[in-house]
DNA sequence: CAGATGTCAGTAATACTGAAATTG
DNA sequence: CCAATTTCAGTACTACTGACATCT
């Protein structure tokens, strides 16, 4: 919305790197969100899609481990998405056990429009960062991730 | 029977930004919610103390500007320092509509314990890093976080 | 029996919104 | 009248826990 009023946090906060962390992704979820909300959905949502349009149709469980959310939580997102069409749900008639998990036609091209969205989104967020500086942002990111 | 298929987070995620910060941030959260733990508090607590230790004695408004934490949740987490001791709520002669909020004995003691702890987290969270790669982290983040 | 899966119920922590009462 | 402060009530999103029934 409106710049805030230029708020000087401490000096021991400014400096940890937990504290700049958080504050940076808080940033971020708010471009994110403000994206994701002009198609209607949330984090998870494009989340799921996502992963779902890159490894193709999978169970819950799977699909939720590799995009780092939690199958109870995956449940409830995957309603939101198969009510608007977004996505299938199947039993798996080699493990009953199982859904298989499809995108749709509209899923694809809602998952385009997010996708959209999120570019400008990251470019909104990187701006302040010269080519090289961003992509030195990703490698120690990734590095920190890598180590969970 | 099981190929085991290692879910690996899909490429479009690994490579975004604002996925890699939000992922590093729970990381670090997760380490920082762990040190606090042994502390007895939560990151508001820790962050309205470290404020308050470094700005003095203010009103909850602007503690709550100086460490990003909205004035309806400042009341909140003040209301559990000042139950435990940790700081002293009185009332601004100058303005009466300002609570003037004050670090006890108790408080930067307890504060003092939440540094070291915390200390240690962030070494665990960097500990992947080169000293190099962290100074440069944090100038990233900085920048990043300065274009709020 | 152990283990995986889908589902539901509930909680925690952070972030945010709206409104009321008081005071400047 | 307008603005700032404190406070309360409530919401949103992400993350997580525990339990249960079903199936491998």
């Amino acid at each position: 919305m409106e710049p805030a009023p230029a708020p000087q946090a401490p000096a021991r906060l400014n400096t940890t790197p937990s504290w700049l962390l958080g504050q940076a992704a808080t940033h971020a979820h708010r471009l994110v969100a403000e994206a994701l909300g002009t198609v209607g959905v949330r984090g998870y949502h494009y989340r799921l899609l996502a992963a779902l349009a890159e490894i193709g149709p999978t169970s819950q469980a799977d699909l939720g481990r590799s995009c780092g959310i939690d199958r109870s939580d995956v449940v409830a997102a995957l309603n939101d998405l198969a009510d608007r069409g977004l996505v299938e749900r199947s039993p798996d008639p080699g493990d009953r056990r199982r859904n298989v998990i499809t995108l749709t036609v509209a899923g694809r091209r809602d998952l385009r429009r997010m996708e959209d969205a999120l570019d400008r989104a990251q470019d909104t967020l990187l701006a302040p960062l010269s080519r090289a500086d961003r992509d030195q942002l990703i490698r120690l990111l990734s590095t920190l991730v890598a180590e969970r």
